[in-house]
DNA sequence: TTGAAAGCGCTAACAC
DNA sequence: GTGTTAGCGCTTTCAA
């Protein structure tokens, strides 16, 4: 509807069109049960009638509560696609897609993932969310303007620097995902890297019994791929294997690396098995394997960590290390939701399980 | 941080800190040139030090607007993925996924670019995005819980009913998305279906020189399917082909009904081509069709609408219209802008462009 | 350039 | 049950 040249109704509003006080009306709002039939129902078509919408705004500085919890995402890569041999018929663009190579969106879908799960607790906490993505220079701006406006924040790790986040933590709860940051004095919900590939690589060591393995690391500042790395070398030692034995390669978790990478290393010698720190990397060293006329996993093994959609589609399918990212959203709100209860108390981790899928690029058995 | 016994400051205790009023701290923040150096100085270190964040309730209460705009997207589909075969190995599950029959979460995807698209357009215009899916009884309750706390709001097709949206659109602007609905009074953005689905019916008819053709249609009373169907018959008429020669059926947009259908349609008789109304009901058709050890496009060629990443990793690769859903969450932030600034004036619909993407399925030519 | 004061629309005592 | 009233933390005239 368009129609509207007055101010929205308030409670003002409502009330003397109902005949009643101000405070009824909250009443019937809040606490229905507490107000007699009649008259509630008086109320009731009044709100109707004048199309009233209460102020959350309002109700928020009234209650000291907002109800809304805030979700701060690193920002979302703005790639636009870039599509070839194009084609203009009657107004729609007729695209020949066939050798299109498929791009890696990854990061944007885990994000996406965990929004979602952060979406569905809010909402059965009846709370609502509100997303932003800190990117560019504004971003304090951002933050300050989300954290003004909600009960809690939670936020991706390395989106926004830890002293901004310090002085927001004053206001609310924060707490940090995907790192643990106690150190610094927030709560942060993380994922069990370091079992998980300790556990993947048992696997290919233990199980698969290889023993001539290279390891593509990623970007020696992730925290994420230092616990990986650890859990990595934990398993060579839990089979007396020195890490020395092990050819160690650093990329920066992207797929166009990773297969520069691997192609180096092809070029030196063929190794059994290429663990890898992420997904990316997994698929650009499949790329490199396969071109390389290598077989997969007859002649080589190759593993991620992450579980992309990317993964579940390749040929070979890539197995990997699945993080519930959704969890992770699922676990921000109800760690803030604690929080909120119990202001005080020293922060907490919490460790969400990881799961080791096992497909064909790295199978149960050879 | 943990530590925090006290109320957060406020504008008070930030202008006793620096010795000046209340409007004084405002301006700072607001129209920091209006404020002397040395006074603005003062004000901004008692902020730091205080660890002052301004109430983003109590701004939008006094100052008449949020600077947040609402999106409301259906319900989630909270699908747990069913796992086989599972092993557990040091607090790690390990999976045997290789037959894992990977799940179609296509509907999912696609909020999740709209949602991208708007929080991208929101952010750049300064404003903030609130989110969240309507689903259950409690709809009522947080529609009007979102639309208390935003200065417009933007909603998915059918995720509402109209009542309850004329009642919103009595207090804020209202855009609908992904489907036309000026009749009702509401500004809406939605994707040209017809014309999309001209153009890749004209292609198969028209470029292919296709004659035997099954349509493979949707829920009959989704607007989308509406257009489509209405686009596909344009294109018989335009090439002078009787909507009668084509084998119409029914499906519910779902993968498994299609197989299904198109299971029934090549028992019958196997048409040249099979177009369908969305991605999902052309994988169903695809998996029927090459069960049937026919070749796609050889046999029979088999087109969708969506442009769904599933459609992208199927083998063949799937020929479709694309809808630009980003594209729809960031008009739909512009469209509430818009509205904002005049508030009277007819509803308004926009829409936007689609693409045909020729893939594997459905070549440029045979 | 700064301060005083009047709201913004609601909730929650506290009376009646 | 219902009404009165004092804030919630901020912005914004209007004076000084």
């Amino acid at each position: 509807m368009t129609t509207q040249g007055t101010a929205p109704p308030t409670v003002y509003d409502v009330a003397s069109a109902a005949g009643v006080s101000i405070a009824t009306v909250s009443r019937v709002l809040r606490t229905p049960d507490a107000v007699r039939e009649a008259t509630r129902d008086r109320v009731q078509a009044a709100i109707r009638s004048l199309g009233y919408v209460p102020s959350g705004n309002a109700r928020a500085l009234a209650g000291r509560r907002t109800g809304v919890v805030g979700l701060l995402l690193p920002g979302f890569d703005v790639v636009p696609d870039e599509r070839p041999d194009v084609v203009t018929d009657g107004g729609v663009r007729i695209v020949d897609d066939r050798r299109h190579v498929t791009q890696p969106t990854s990061s944007n879908l885990y994000f996406d993932e965990v929004l979602r799960g952060a979406e569905t607790e809010a909402w059965q906490r009846g709370l609502a969310l509100m997303v932003a993505a800190g990117r560019g220079p504004s971003r304090d701006v951002i933050v300050n303007d989300v954290a003004g406006r909600v009960d809690g924040l939670a936020v991706l790790a390395q989106t926004v620097p830890d002293e901004l986040l310090e002085h927001v933590a004053r206001r609310i709860p924060v707490v940090v995902l995907a790192d643990d940051r106690r150190s610094r004095g927030f709560d942060s919900i993380s994922v069990d890297n370091a079992a998980g590939m300790r556990t993947l690589a048992a696997h290919v060591i233990g199980r698969l019994g290889i023993r001539s393995i290279a390891y593509v690391a990623g970007p020696v500042d992730s925290p994420d791929d230092q616990e990986r790395t650890a859990g990595f070398k934990r398993a060579l030692e839990d089979h007396g294997l020195a890490p020395a034995v092990v050819r160690t390669v650093h990329g920066d978790f992207g797929r166009v690396r990773a297969r520069e990478l691997a192609r180096a290393l092809l070029d030196e010698r063929v190794p059994r098995a290429i663990v890898c720190s992420n997904d990316q990397s997994a698929l650009g060293v499949l790329d490199a394997v396969l071109a390389r006329g290598l077989r997969v996993p007859d002649d080589d093994v190759v593993t991620g960590f992450d579980g992309i959609d990317a993964g579940r589609y390749s040929v070979p399918r890539l197995t990997t290390v699945h993080q519930p990212m959704g969890d992770l959203g699922r676990a921000a709100v109800r760690a803030i939701v604690d929080r909120l209860d119990r202001r005080e108390g020293p922060p907490r981790a919490l460790r969400l399980p990881v799961e080791v899928l096992l497909r064909e690029s790295c199978p149960p058995s050879l």
